[in-house]
DNA sequence: ACCGATTTGAAAATGATTTTCATTTTCAAT
DNA sequence: ATTGAAAATGAAAATCATTTTCAAATCGGT
């Protein structure tokens, strides 16, 4: 189990060797810690996260590192608004599930949907052949989010 | 004409007044510029438009009005990614056509398109009943983005 | 084990946004 | 029109997430 763990965690290796980047402990930490902790982790949430792990890490190396995982398309960067980029794993071989977001506009939080991805997909896959097409864009990623008011959020209003 | 536009641009005092909030100079011409030019500006970009007009102006206020603008539901507050957040009139009586937002993954660009709104609008709607339902959200609100390479980008990539 | 290039981490810098607080403005009541 | 309390403003300082700097540590091909 550990066993297959590691193993499986080891699939970004590949795509960071493949693009002439270094395998080092501090990149090894992050990544477990985004493959075990699920979410919408805050550079700081993970650092602390790590830290556990591996004590010495610099808060530095966590945004460093992070942006190259974005810029690989290993992992996402979201914003909710309140003032802190967001992380989130986009996907292992295992495919974690890509998912939409509900965003409350009073308290800010979020919820992830994915039940919905397939009729959505219909209308995603004609709306980007459009949109390549006239803007001549290579659409590769989306976000949808809708926004509006929590079921805790609505007693109040 | 300049009667015209001086009326129509009064609708938002309504919107003010309503909730006890008054009708000052600053806010009056920060509405005026985001009326004038359309677009995704920044706190700085309104701060420098509206310094034309109201050289006392701070940029404190600014942010202040936007925030209260954007809590009223008038104005939009986006976040493409590169460090500052960018504003917009959500829509006038007149009304400014709802779209969604092309962005490059490179260069940064961002596209508005509003021509797949008819199509996308179903997705939506039956989208929003079944979340709505799920999670007891009451939507108000949602934002659709596409990320990729834009035109330009592609040929270097 | 070695070496050059990459990566790291601590501290300082940056820069957008927010807070503070004394002064000014708005507007309902007079 | 005047008044006065409450709301709004603006300058300066504070905040705080993120980035930059640079010397030391690490990685990985030899």
């Amino acid at each position: 189990m550990a066993q297959h763990d590691f193993f499986g965690h080891m699939w970004w290796h590949g795509r960071l060797r493949g693009h002439g980047y270094r395998i080092t402990v501090p990149r090894q930490v992050i990544l477990d810690v985004l493959h075990s902790r699920e979410g919408h982790l805050s550079a700081e949430d993970i650092y602390i996260e790590v830290r556990k792990e591996y004590p010495q890490i610099g808060l530095t190396t966590v945004y460093r590192t992070l942006e190259l995982l974005v810029r690989m398309g290993i992992v996402f960067k979201f914003d909710f608004g309140d003032g802190r980029s967001r992380y989130e794993l986009s996907e292992g071989p295992e495919g974690f599930r890509h998912h939409h977001h509900l965003v409350c506009s009073v308290c800010g939080r979020v919820i992830d949907y994915s039940e919905y991805l397939d009729s959505e997909q219909q209308l995603l896959d004609k709306t980007e052949a459009g949109l390549s097409e006239k803007y001549g864009f290579k659409i590769t990623n989306h976000l949808i989010r809708f926004y509006g008011l929590c079921d805790r959020c609505q007693s109040g209003e």
